[in-house]
DNA sequence: TGAAATGTTGGGGCG
DNA sequence: ACGCCCCAACATTTC
């Protein structure tokens, strides 16, 4: 009789590069795919709304994928598992690992209670390539600059392991009785804000190569121009998709580097794409060696006096894109919309509400977190403390992005403005990223009343720079 | 993966 | 022809 092996699918929802689900394919057992809506998750970390709307199709096209062999459930994966193998009297569980703090202890937790009982316990690496315990610094201590970590840490580790290919013909245990629908893990919402959603994106693994293959046929060697403009299709879009591991940052690397091969121009534009994968692995680096200090108190410890201010109003502004800089508002607007926004206009945004606003990066934190599709608590935390200059090989806190040179250095057409905030879409080049300046003839023309249409600015940009550079000198 | 302030240079207007 | 000033253009420094 053949072994019947648990997989437990988490942040790995695919079939290729699978190492869990490979390695009980190879020994010919028989898999039970289970997937657990955990309820034990910190309350300021349980998914976000836009997070659970794709995990929902994720899951979905999962179980297509596995023949609708995919048993779900909610609950503490602590009850579930034992009373899962009592049920089944399988014989194993595998399962990628995770690198949430919460979940990291948790697992070990699992992984001795079932040995304890007899059951065998393998965990393997799937959603990173480099992982945090293995990269070191000559000291042994966790490198804290990305250069130094990507370089010499992760470049000199040798060239990432080959994806594994998806198996085929999979003989699956039987579906369990206690497994509950798709629609009981209460992943949509009532309220149907996520049909405007739809239309922005394919999900599942199937799409994430397809998204993988776009990119690198149109887009991976125009990357390093190309990825800051946001009216334009230059980026990979591939985030969601690595977060919830329906791709693998490893087939991302080979396949990018099998078109290295293949063309003959030079392959400086992929190769910082690459490094864009190494940013990834950089934040899990953070993550993983200073957590306490990662997802809600700076970094750096200097910052813990800085003067925020409790904004509610322009926080609520910025949310809703009504802050009065185009820019700024599209990028807000794309975020709700879409539960995604376009890299350069993250940073753009974060500035804003960090350095213009004066408001806790926490917040902004916050509301992506709810927002993004992508949301994922290594790239999330470590990206806005990157910007708000507390993090680990940070942005200088001085370095105050103008909103308004922004757009017209990344969006010198307005497209981007124009789709996101299309009132002000009339508007000549000239003024689209400063409605306010142009005079009240090309503001009728282009049917634009500030104040009433579209906001003014909701603070002065070259004033709230000096406020913010002056808290920033008075820390010690 | 900035922007503003400050410094330097050099051409051209002009007395 | 010369010195002086103005100011763009560019470079450097500072936040």
């Amino acid at each position: 009789m053949s072994k019947t092996i648990i997989i437990w699918f988490r942040q790995d929802l695919r079939r290729e590069d699978n190492p869990a689900l490979h390695s009980a394919y190879e020994e010919g057992a028989k898999i039970l795919p289970v997937f657990i809506e955990d309820d034990d998750t910190p309350k300021s970390w349980k998914r976000g709304a836009a997070s659970k709307w794709w995990l929902y199709h994720s899951l979905q096209s999962l179980n297509t994928s596995l023949s609708n062999n995919l048993n779900l459930f909610t609950g503490k994966p602590q009850d579930i598992l034992p009373a899962l193998i009592q049920d089944t009297g399988a014989d194993a569980v595998y399962w990628n690992r995770c690198y949430e703090p919460w979940r990291k202890e948790r697992d070990k937790e699992i992984k001795k209670a079932l040995e304890d009982d007899g059951v065998e316990v393998k965990s393997f690496k799937a959603g990173l390539i480099w992982e945090p315990w293995t990269i070191s610094t000559k000291q042994g201590t966790p490198y804290k600059v990305f250069t130094a970590f990507y370089k010499n840490g992760c470049l000199e580790a040798g060239e990432p392991d080959r994806p594994l290919p998806a198996p085929d013909r999979l003989t699956y245990h039987n579906k369990v009785s206690s497994a509950v629908k798709l629609e009981e893990l209460g992943l949509i919402p009532e309220k149907d804000w996520y049909k405007k959603m739809e239309k922005h994106w394919s999900i599942g693994e199937e799409s994430a190569k397809n998204a993988l293959s776009h990119f690198i046929k149109h887009s991976v060697d125009d990357y390093n121009t190309m990825r800051d403009r946001p009216g334009v299709e230059g980026t990979s879009k591939l985030s969601p998709h690595l977060h919830f591991g329906e791709i693998s940052p490893r087939t991302a690397w080979h396949e990018v580097r099998k078109h290295q091969h293949m063309s003959k121009g030079s392959n400086k534009d992929s190769d910082v794409f690459l490094s864009e994968l190494g940013w990834r692995e950089f934040s899990y680096n953070l993550l993983y060696h200073f957590e306490d200090r990662i997802t809600d108190k700076p970094l750096n410890e200097k910052f813990k006096n800085f003067p925020w201010q409790k904004n509610k109003n322009a926080l609520t502004a910025w949310k809703k894109g009504k802050t009065g800089y185009p820019i700024v508002d599209a990028g807000m607007r794309q975020l709700w919309e879409k539960g995604w926004m376009h890299n350069r206009v993250r940073m753009i945004v974060a500035s804003f509400l960090i350095k213009d606003l004066m408001v806790h990066w926490a917040e902004g934190e916050k509301w992506f977190w709810d927002c993004l599709v992508d949301a994922d608590l290594a790239n999330n935390s470590a990206s806005w403390q990157w910007v708000a200059g507390c993090g680990a090989d940070a942005a200088p806190f001085f370095r105050i992005f103008n909103p308004v040179l922004q757009g017209e250095k990344f969006d010198p057409k307005g497209e981007y403005v124009s789709e996101w905030c299309p009132e002000l879409s009339k508007l000549p080049n000239k003024y689209i990223h400063k409605p306010w300046e142009a005079d009240q003839t090309t503001l009728e023309k282009a049917g634009v009343k500030l104040g009433d249409t579209y906001p003014r600015p909701i603070v002065d940009h070259s004033e709230a720079r000096d406020e913010a550079l002056t808290a920033y000198k008075k820390l010690k």
